[in-house]
DNA sequence: ATGTGC
């Protein structure tokens, strides 16, 4: 690996970049910027948007990505893009093989955070009646918020590695937890190729056992919802996706597990980076060649990671099914699986004649119509794409494009993205208030802690219908439908 | 995001 050793000054480190509106809904930051750049930063926005991109330190931390040995195209920003660990949260950078780096900070703690989209054949009146009482069973079955773990489910070490190893399919083979039609609509099968048990530590095994279908904190929720608005009538359909009808939505990653595999591989690249004659403008951009064998190593483990954030929601989606079933019967209250997205993976994915290492943080893969690597059900259509809002308000279902391959490596956003940090939000907003709104607004939510429902006020977000229409006039993915919550369960 | 710690 070349080394790049160019000194920089601190005025230059920490100089506030500019971005410039190059096209519509694009602005970028050449290389003339600063001298270890290799590639252009290119961001998604609006003119609002780019504004509250512009108040952390987010564009900088973009500029950092721009240095990665191997990074090709440009370091992209999604419009919801805000400050994160090293790499911002809605980054997207790809490195070529067989030199490439791949960067823990660039796939986040929560490895394979992602969403999840069931579908059922009810209407709000066929639910009202039974909702308060339903979610509350929802609160008893999903253990939520910070720290905790299940009571119910723990795996053996000999389960947990089998889960780790082969992810879903795992899952409903041999502990019968959802259908064998569920492992056809899950991104790459609820199974990442490559994954090893073996690469993860004993402290994250430890942490992950008795961690498994529950729900965790922050922004993570269960949401009962139901079809607000269709911009494409069709494609609705050919999803499943109808006006009134009431959805599920499950936006959880790996927990305890995850992070602990995220901190056990940062520390170990930090140390062998330099062997590997690599310099970072910022630490926790910590990374190492692909195919060496930190490289390796973190790659496999951070597939079982994501395996299990897979079969995290696979679990939890297992017990909505199992409650609607209960209190709506057995085929009115039948979920069909959508489709299951990760926004926190690195993979391995073919431009033309290069093999890239594609980095996505809080972005999420949205693949064309004519890609293979999508249920053939969807080929011809596109991938599903699910756009959590924030807690409490709208989220989007998007198909992925053709042309995003070029426009943006196959990414969009992946939420509304926070506009402030949740000390601040803490300050501003009181959960006992924002509770009550909500369920004036006819939202049913039962939740552990006021305290960590204020973190997650929609006041501390950017505006999820912005974000989306950016995403759908850039051409990363066109809107599909409109989902309004009305019951929800949150850490 | 996270049994929130170098």
């Amino acid at each position: 690996m070349e080394s790049t050793e160019v000194p920089l000054s601190k005025e230059l480190l920490h100089a506030r970049p500019t971005p410039e509106p190059v096209e519509d809904w694009i602005y970028e930051i050449g290389t003339s910027f600063r001298p270890d750049m290799r590639v252009p930063v290119r961001i998604f926005a609006d003119d609002v948007l780019i504004q509250q991109i512009q108040r952390d330190r987010s564009l900088r931390q973009l500029v950092n990505v721009s240095t990665l040995p191997g990074i090709v195209d440009a370091a992209l920003g999604m419009p919801d893009m805000h400050e994160g660990y090293g790499f911002p949260v809605g980054g997207v950078a790809a490195t070529r093989l067989p030199d490439g780096v791949i960067s823990p900070g660039g796939i986040g703690f929560d490895i394979n955070c992602g969403v999840r989209l069931l579908v059922s054949e009810l209407e709000e009146d066929d639910i009202r009646p039974v909702l308060e009482k339903l979610i509350h069973e929802v609160s008893r079955s999903v253990p939520a918020g910070f720290g905790r773990s299940s009571r119910k489910l723990s795996l053996n070490r000999r389960q947990l590695d089998h889960l780790l190893n082969d992810g879903v399919p795992y899952l409903v083979e041999e502990l019968h937890l959802g259908v064998s039609e569920d492992v056809h609509f899950l991104e790459s099968g609820g199974a990442m190729p490559g994954a090893k048990s073996t690469q993860v530590s004993e402290r994250a095994k430890q942490r992950g056992h008795d961690q498994l279908g529950t729900l965790g904190g922050g922004n993570h929720f269960v949401e009962i919802q139901l079809v607000d608005q269709v911009f494409d009538d069709d494609a609705a359909a050919q999803l499943g996706l109808f006006p009134g009808k009431i959805t599920v939505l499950v936006h959880t990653g790996s927990r305890g597990l995850g992070h602990q595999v995220c901190t056990d591989y940062v520390k170990r690249m930090d140390a062998v980076m330099t062997r590997h004659g690599i310099h970072v403008p910022d630490r926790q951009l910590a990374c190492a060649p692909f195919s060496s064998q930190a490289g390796q190593e973190y790659f496999a483990a951070m597939g079982a990671a994501a395996n299990y954030g897979f079969a995290n929601r696979q679990v939890i989606a297992h017990h909505m099914r199992r409650i609607f079933e209960e209190f709506l019967g057995e085929s009115r209250g039948a979920l069909r699986l959508i489709y299951d997205v990760a926004h926190n993976t690195a993979k391995v994915e073919r431009y033309g004649d290069d093999e890239l290492v594609v980095h996505r943080k809080g972005a999420t893969r949205a693949f064309g119509p004519s890609s293979r690597e999508i249920p053939p059900a969807y080929q011809g259509l596109g991938q599903p794409v699910f756009i959590p809002g924030s807690m409490g308000t709208a989220s989007y279902v998007l198909l992925g494009t053709d042309e995003a391959r070029d426009i943006s490596l196959a990414s969009c956003c992946h939420g509304a993205g926070r506009a402030m940090s949740r000390t601040q939000s803490k300050h501003e907003v009181r959960g006992a208030d924002l509770r009550h709104e909500l369920e004036d607004e006819g939202i049913a939510i039962e939740c552990t802690s006021n305290v960590e429902l204020a973190e997650e006020a929609p006041t501390a977000y950017k505006d999820v219908d912005r974000v989306v229409d950016v995403v759908h006039e850039a051409g990363m993915a066109r809107k599909v439908a409109r989902l309004r919550p009305i019951a929800v369960l949150k850490g």
